[in-house]
DNA sequence: GTTGTTTTGCAATTAAGTTGCAGTAAATTT
DNA sequence: AAATTTACTGCAACTTAATTGCAAAACAAC
């Protein structure tokens, strides 16, 4: 049985024993709570989420706690450990709200594109994807440099930011600030 | 006279009525407000601000007004407005913190890299530096497709993640958690 | 000048994240 | 295995950056 409950769930799960590896290695406590947050992100790498999106999708998950949330400032600074140790990538999104996931193994930027009107925050898309490739590979020897001077847990990220044709034309279908999902 | 006060004023400073344009050309009323907060960040192109050292180095400014500060939400308001017509350039900082400044004319993307653990922001130096070059080169492409697609006011941004050394080997100075500048 | 719309400023409110502290659970030592 | 040390958890209260509502003032068009 690789999957039994409707709830998404990727094959890309860890053995339990991994989690807790991994925690060890990095100097952390394989508590009940630090099992079930990197366990989820490292089951979902493709995914960020916001505390709020965490805690609830972790409330959702009741293999661990039956529809129990980890307490808001528990998760605040489980989080904040995961991440200093990287484990976990964070980002802060257009709306200034903070996005994690798992640190990705492999770096692989994908350009986005934020507009500052509508704050739609999307992928470059076309012609401008062979481009990232370019600047991919270019990206990938400085990361190297980096990991060779101590470096940890590193994550490209590359953004064009300005106002995006339908904003600046009027043809905007939002009232001018939107709110992106 | 070039510079009679001693507060930093760069050469690059523009005529009001170069401001006033622009305003118009945007679709925005001149008023006071906007005259000041257009004409400081024009003036000031390479520095990024806050709303609130935004507002303190206007009020330091007293060439129109006499240390009487702009109103916070004015200033949140009329920075919004700059900010969707493409004026000024938005980013959030990693203590999400939004940060503005004056859009800037040439694309010229300064790799830096935010460390996870001490929240440091620092531009991407030495050999990386010239790893850079070949990314803005290849980046320079993809924006004029961009502007081609009626894309206005862009501005690039490369970022690398990680934790850095110092916080990896544990040399770091700050307790783990710093306040970047 | 009068009129109609933006823009401004104040007060009150919200959202995201933080701090302090008592209690609990891992890890370490004995 | 019990005792001790240390890290982690959860609750309440607090902070900071930003937002909303509304009346008054400033700008633009007539």
């Amino acid at each position: 049985m690789t999957q039994t409950h409707s709830r998404p769930m990727p094959p890309t799960s860890l053995a339990g024993d991994a989690i807790d590896a991994l925690l060890s290695a990095h100097g952390l406590r394989r508590t009940s709570a630090a099992r079930r947050v990197l366990g989820w992100l490292l089951a979902h790498p493709d995914t960020t989420y916001t505390h709020a999106q965490l805690q609830a999708a972790l409330q959702g998950d009741d293999a661990l706690a039956d529809g129990v949330a980890l307490d808001r400032v528990t998760l605040y600074r489980l989080i904040d450990r995961l991440t200093q140790v990287g484990l976990l990538l964070c980002r802060v999104d257009s709306q200034r709200v903070r996005r994690y996931q798992a640190m990705p193994t492999s770096v692989h930027a994908i350009p986005h594109f934020e507009c500052q009107s509508c704050h739609r925050d999307s992928p470059l898309a076309g012609a401008l994807q062979a481009n990232a490739l370019d600047l991919e590979r270019a990206a990938q020897t400085a990361l190297e440099a980096l990991k060779a001077l101590g470096y940890q847990g590193l994550s490209l990220d590359f953004a064009v930011r300005g106002v995006c044709a339908d904003c600046a034309t009027g043809t905007a279908s939002l009232p001018a600030d939107g709110h992106n999902p």
